[in-house]
DNA sequence: TCGCAATTGTAACATATGTTACATTTTCCA
DNA sequence: TGGAAAATGTAACATATGTTACAATTGCGA
């Protein structure tokens, strides 16, 4: 096994080589490849094993009422797949996984992650670390789906990002990115961003947006 | 401390009376009461301990930026509050705690919850389902709030009420309410249903929809 | 440094949804 | 049973966002 490739994957950051090999020793768990294309996991199975990707990358198909499927989300190396259906009370995958190219995936049984906790702490703790980073992220998303017109998320953003007294941001997702965040066209958002700009509510310079007038983008968010 | 309303929190279940007793001995922790109205934790703290509810309730308040507080979320005795965020790379609080009516909290530190999973394995396994649970709620509520069109998300409901193999659903709720649940107009809705029912692709009688071709309502969730 | 790829800016046009207002039908209770 | 309130159906118009296409700029690797 590849254990500089592991080493990499945010589940087992910070953990010393010699302690990860020794860790990996003491458990089961097995090494499979698959050509392009091929299906790793069903969807609706149940979840018993934690998937990590060692080499190429992997897709989440969701299969919709029709059956026709649609791409949901790429995992690159060294990545966890479905790390929050481990647990849970939906044990089952919602996707099926499919090789977006050959890959060489390791697969680990619930029962042996669960021994893996207890054996080292760093790795109990980047786990949890993962699922709740997911989680957060998840809320965000939602908040930010919750508001309705792309003004209302511009300001929230930029008010987020800014905190009560900086008043220049500096972007750290490209457009395309934060578009992708709001669930909005990247072309929309560039537009919403290019008037608030002309009525001298905020300053756009790519990356860079200074916040000019702070009450008008407060009355934004009112609801 | 009362054992036996900790024993009903999900975090606790299936540990017996006997090893829960001694897990609460081993590690540091404290009981705090609070009157109706007080802050518990502010937004954006550092979010360094798991709270309990042992008695009463306490609501997330978020703040926005005008000042005005939302009421995100409630939650009863016995559970656990804002457990998403004793870990991953966001640790503050997103909303303030504030006590619904008189509370008693339990404050466990995140160093104590730490070795709390090393002493109990029910505890870590339930501390996990509970995240995990959590990031698969979102996931489908994200999954519902991001389809963009009403049609989309008439037709993902009607399915999801209807199943494989009914074509007749009653709707349960008034059109306002479900124009609520869906963040559209109530109108937009009406019109949307009229001209579905036109198409031929559903049958509307007020509250009675009968689903007339679902290769087209299927035709609508391809994305 | 050149040149390609990614990012950003912008415009014209299409479309879905919101808004407002009112008519029609149902519900329900005095 | 009558009559008012709620729910639903419909229409005309306003508006926000999506779509597509392309130009301008930036960044990055050969």
């Amino acid at each position: 096994m590849k254990l500089e490739i592991l080493a990499q994957s945010p589940l087992f950051k910070n953990i010393p080589q010699g302690e990860l090999a020794h860790l990996m020793n003491q458990v089961v768990c097995q090494e499979r490849s698959y050509h392009s294309g091929e299906i790793i996991a069903y969807s609706d199975d149940a979840c018993d094993n934690l998937y990590i990707v060692l080499e190429g990358s992997v897709r989440g198909d969701m299969i919709d009422f029709s059956g026709k499927t649609i791409k949901i989300e790429d995992m690159e190396a060294p990545s966890p797949v479905a790390s929050a259906f481990l647990f849970g009370q939906h044990r089952k995958l919602p996707v099926n996984i499919v090789a977006n190219k050959d890959v060489r995936i390791l697969i680990i049984p619930r029962e042996s992650v669960i021994q893996m906790f207890s054996l080292n702490k760093i790795f109990l703790e980047n786990f949890l670390n993962m699922i709740s980073t997911r989680a957060q992220f998840l809320s965000m998303k939602i908040r930010f789906l919750s508001f309705k017109t792309i003004r209302e998320k511009i300001a929230q953003y930029l008010l987020e990002l800014a905190g009560h007294d900086k008043d220049t941001v500096i972007l750290n997702r490209s457009q395309q990115n934060l578009a992708d965040l709001f669930g909005v066209a990247r072309p929309s958002l560039a537009r919403t961003l290019g008037e608030m700009d002309e009525e001298g509510i905020i300053e756009v310079n790519r990356k860079e947006v200074r916040i000019l007038d702070r009450s008008r983008i407060n009355l934004l968010l009112k609801r």
